[in-house]
DNA sequence: CGCTTCCTTGATTTATGTCAACGTGCGTGG
DNA sequence: CCACGCACGTTGACATAAATCAAGGAAGCG
């Protein structure tokens, strides 16, 4: 297992999975190889437009969004490093949901059509997307329960919560990967975009915010915030148990993947 | 394409997709021939337990909840005939939501692993699988999208156009069955459920269905509702963009599922 | 018949939204 | 360099959607 040029972020999920060999990973390493950097503020993709590529988001924030005939926008998901996009974009025509930047992003793109030919050659790689993609559905299962069970003070602590385990999932899956920065505490997140993620007013963000901050739990500065106590964070939001990122693993699971069989 | 046996729901909404042959689905009727009837009230899956089998529905309603300290209960999702039940069971080892009927249900069981083995047997019915899942994905979005951004009457009648829909792709996707009944339209949703699918207490939930009635777009009886006007309701909730379920009519998907390749 | 589940309605409380105003840092263009 | 605009954070006063509490009715069911 030599060193990662791209996508270190998506192997440390994919550690968890514990199911590639070193030849997926390189079949990995060259679909992965077509990297663009963009800037803040860039629509990935349009709401309703067609999903040309899928994407691999290797460094940067990006929200998934829908808009609604009154204007307002709500956020469906924050795409973290190590998180796709477009992953279903060969089996459908158009995406529900727009994607935009939310601070400069480096991102690994192919034609959708690739992840196809990629899965018919390593029937083991088609699994781990799949594992990640319903990884993906359970975030949105979080969110629907943050949304339409808690209160305001504990949906933003349980956010934040979700959001700091999948950040150390995907910096530090590793075992021998140094203890998490400092810096990596720290999220792009604007009090507008947690209001717009958890059906809030930027008013009363603020105001559960500043409570967090009085408690000594976060930090805010200009245009994002820094955790300070996650436990504490995890204790505000009555630890509601976080979705379980534990792979099965099943020996049949292996026997069945193994093209030798 | 003879007479089905079981599983009418699914192979109405596969259809959309057109990708299967008749082989596949005699390979699908085989992996779901075997079928047991529940009632209601059963919990078919536990609230982080195990995922030992994957079902299917065929017959009946069934809901994916989670269930907070407090002891609130959040519906994530309506299951519906057609739909899945741990589709993903043989890549994670357990389930962070629980799964009961709501009403008697006939359920197509199998262990998960057979799913894999099915997958490497036809890849058409792999990608077929996957845009059932990516379906999933979309369904929790709309349903994000109603608990984060639209007031409780919005929600409702939002909720009731969706689940509308997915009945008629369910029961009549192929151009060859007769117009749907009316029994079609009656749902078996007590104000109960719809709070908790919505995050409303049920009391309001009563005033505002209260409203749809006074308006003509529904009727409600013990144990349900039943839709007098489904454009009604979909105009009573500004029409918000359903998630689309068309299939990409790709060409070049088939070629690259195409064994002979 | 009595129990349970579901629906219904009124009175009151509360969480959150709205409106409005202001501060502050930061980038940008003159 | 300054001036301006802009995006973000902050705070107060007020409005309102929805929760809660409480009580009762009506249909199914053992």
């Amino acid at each position: 297992m030599g060193q990662r040029l791209v996508s270190d972020a998506l192997y440390n999920r994919l550690q968890k999975l514990s199911l590639l060999e070193d030849e997926d990973r390189s079949i990995l390493d060259r679909l992965l190889a077509r990297v663009h950097d963009y800037p803040v503020g860039e629509t990935v993709v349009e709401e309703g437009g067609p999903i040309a590529r899928t994407r691999l988001i290797l460094a940067g924030w990006a929200i998934r969004y829908r808009t609604l005939h009154d204007g307002s926008r709500q956020i469906v998901n924050f795409v973290l490093p190590g998180d796709s996009i477009g992953l279903y974009g060969a089996l459908f025509p158009s995406s529900d949901s727009g994607v935009e930047l939310v601070t400069d992003c480096r991102l690994a793109e192919f034609p959708c059509d690739e992840l196809i030919a990629t899965c018919r050659q390593s029937p083991r790689i088609g699994a781990a997307l799949c594992w990640i993609g319903g990884q993906d559905e359970r975030m949105l299962e979080q969110q629907i329960l943050r949304i339409g069970a808690m209160n305001a003070a504990t949906r933003i602590s349980h956010l934040l919560v979700e959001i700091h385990h999948r950040l150390l999932l995907a910096l530090q899956g590793r075992e021998d990967v140094v203890r998490i920065p400092e810096q990596a505490l720290w999220m792009p997140l604007t009090q507008q975009l947690v209001g717009e993620a958890l059906g809030l007013s930027k008013v009363h963000v603020n105001r559960c915010c500043r409570r967090l901050v009085h408690e000594g739990l976060i930090e805010i500065s200009r245009g994002g915030l820094r955790l300070l106590d996650p436990e504490g964070l995890d204790r505000f939001c009555g630890g509601e148990r976080p979705s379980s990122t534990r792979a099965s693993a099943s020996p049949s699971l292996e026997r069945g993947l193994d093209p030798e069989t």
